[in-house]
DNA sequence: ACCAGATATTGAACGACGTTCATATTTATA
DNA sequence: TATAAATATGAACGTCGTTCAATATCTGGT
């Protein structure tokens, strides 16, 4: 009728994905639901279970986009800023754009932990274009920063750094433990950069 | 018979707790059931709701546990490793408490954050004595680096130490997203740790 | 010691959920 | 068009948290 049987799966796929992050978006996880989803898309119940094994797999789909976009948006700006001779500027974009998605985006950046806590350790590491292009934003600076640094200490760092910064921007956002003040997260961000640019230099 | 009323409605509500520690100890919060610890505690099914309004109720009282002791742990050893003269030192035992005590404690330490994704923001920040005393022990290093700084940045500052930490050792734990290889998190820690005191002294 | 009235406890029943699978429908092939 | 294969359906099932009418227990006045 309206096109090939392969188009319309793969068009019910993404219709699902896009009703469940909307879903996600607006009133979180734990507010997605099969018998809603399928309502909203237009299938069955049990339709569902032909895209997806179960509703975990459709939450993971949604957290692979979020992930994808968040990392480009970071990666995007991280570059923009990148100021050759300021490695410390260019740093701490990374901290102010990594909170601020998450706070333009809170609930589908919770789903991505919530979902995480919820399966247990991951059993492998993420391989996206995105997630590479992110972590090679932070190693260049810091290469810059440690010329002579072997190049897997630097990835350590990189990986470190951006923790550290989810960190602080995680507890303030849950607003939970030892929490940073909301309108002192930024400030915070760029003192522990530079302090943290300033130890790799020391370093070397 | 046993005793009077009041004691045993406390007794039974230890051993709710208790019952309900052990399970997330063990198998992780998903696996609290409501009758599994009716069971488990010789009550009824509706006996819990006498003593919680409902099953996240009992799971927080859970929690408040598990962050009593990880909070009074750490602030003990920080206390203990207390050279006076090496701030920098006392501080990396921060991160390699809270690392130890995320590894031995991992589904225990998951709970808290799992509720609190499920929860939304809280609502008023921690007020527990072992709360206080955790940012007291952050805090005194802080002001021997920066005697003339203000107390409210000391404790953004420290509010942002401890937030970095958390977000190494948690990352890691979970082993997603930019998370530091586990054999790392120590060096890695140590690294921040120093740098952020060489940043704080120099901002002085 | 007895017995109401108050209080505390019980567990069957309810509704909502994810998931399954016998059945119905649609599509592809001859 | 006839027939087999592939696909979609939604009622039904089992498992949750939670409720509440029914039951058991306790308490104080006689």
């Amino acid at each position: 009728m309206v096109g090939k049987v392969s188009e319309r799966r793969e068009a019910l796929r993404q219709t699902l994905v896009e009703v469940a992050e909307s879903m996600v978006a607006h009133e979180g996880l734990s507010a997605l639901r099969a018998r809603d989803v399928a309502k909203e898309a237009g299938c069955a119940l049990g339709a569902i279970y032909l895209h997806f094994p179960d509703m975990d797999a459709l939450a993971a789909a949604v957290n692979a986009r979020t992930l994808q976009r968040l990392e480009g948006e970071v990666a995007e700006a991280f570059e923009a800023a990148q100021a050759r001779d300021n490695p410390k500027r260019a740093l701490a974009t990374l901290g102010t754009t990594y909170a601020q998605f998450v706070w333009e985006n809170p609930k589908l950046w919770s789903a991505i932990f919530e979902l995480g806590f919820r399966q247990g350790e991951a059993a492998e590491p993420p391989q996206s274009p995105e997630h590479f292009r992110l972590l090679a934003a932070i190693v260049a600076p810091l290469r810059a920063l440690l010329p002579d640094g072997d190049p897997a200490v630097i990835e350590a760092h990189a990986r470190a750094l951006f923790s550290a910064v989810h960190g602080i921007v995680s507890l303030s956002q849950q607003r939970r433990f030892m929490a940073v003040e909301r309108d002192q997260v930024a400030g915070e961000i760029s003192f522990i950069v530079n302090a943290f640019c300033d130890g790799v230099s020391a370093s070397k």
